[in-house]
DNA sequence: AATATATATTGACACACATCGATGAATGAT
DNA sequence: ATCATTCATCGATGTGTGTCAATATATATT
């Protein structure tokens, strides 16, 4: 690539392309199972258990998706909740839906 | 990655990540406009005029789409006709639908 | 046979990316 | 204050990828 800019869908479809990150996003589909009592969503620590996945590797996995704006996260303490965009990945999939 | 192996949902997904085989896709929705006489679909040469981009780059842009099973190429004398697999871009949403 | 055209292949390059260990920063607990 | 925990950042490393020029291959035309 020249630039190395990319725009917003681009970036989404390269963060749903790695399979490491649609897992993620499908353990973010769980419920209740968050250290904080958070009925939804996971905190980095929630994720890095259930990737077999180093702890700096989820770090990134959960910026790239950040970014991507397909999740969203928020600092409690020293955990950091993760929950999905899910309003983000329904316009991603119509945005696919009229791409492709 | 380890393997060097993706599933057909990552090969899919990687091949439509990148911006320029998501614009030979939409090339190939235009009707009429094959070298060949053929009503859909496009040659590379026809490809390769749309974008700006070199005759091996266009080359391997339709062998990642063709192995991914997104579109399909037909041999025909020294040209190849390249169509979109429509049932496999359909297919490949619904598995979106299902994985995200 | 010689030539032209359409595409594939090869080799090279720069860059992006997934991954890890080591370390740092922030916060809570003792 | 000290220590443990959660996460981010840094630096390194190997691997993948988009791109091109050069070359090869296949086919049609003359």
């Amino acid at each position: 690539m020249k630039t190395g800019i990319k725009d917003s869908l681009t970036a989404q479809m390269g963060a749903v392309a790695d399979p490491a990150r649609r897992r993620i996003l499908a353990f973010l589909k769980e419920k209740g199972c968050c250290s904080l009592g958070r009925k939804t969503g996971l905190c980095a620590c929630d994720v890095e258990e259930r990737m077999q996945l180093s702890q700096p590797t989820i770090s990134h996995h959960m910026q790239v998706l950040t970014r991507a704006g397909l999740v969203q996260a928020e600092k409690h303490g020293r955990w950091r909740w993760y929950r999905r965009n899910e309003e983000a990945l329904r316009r991603l999939l119509n945005a696919l839906k009229d791409s492709l």
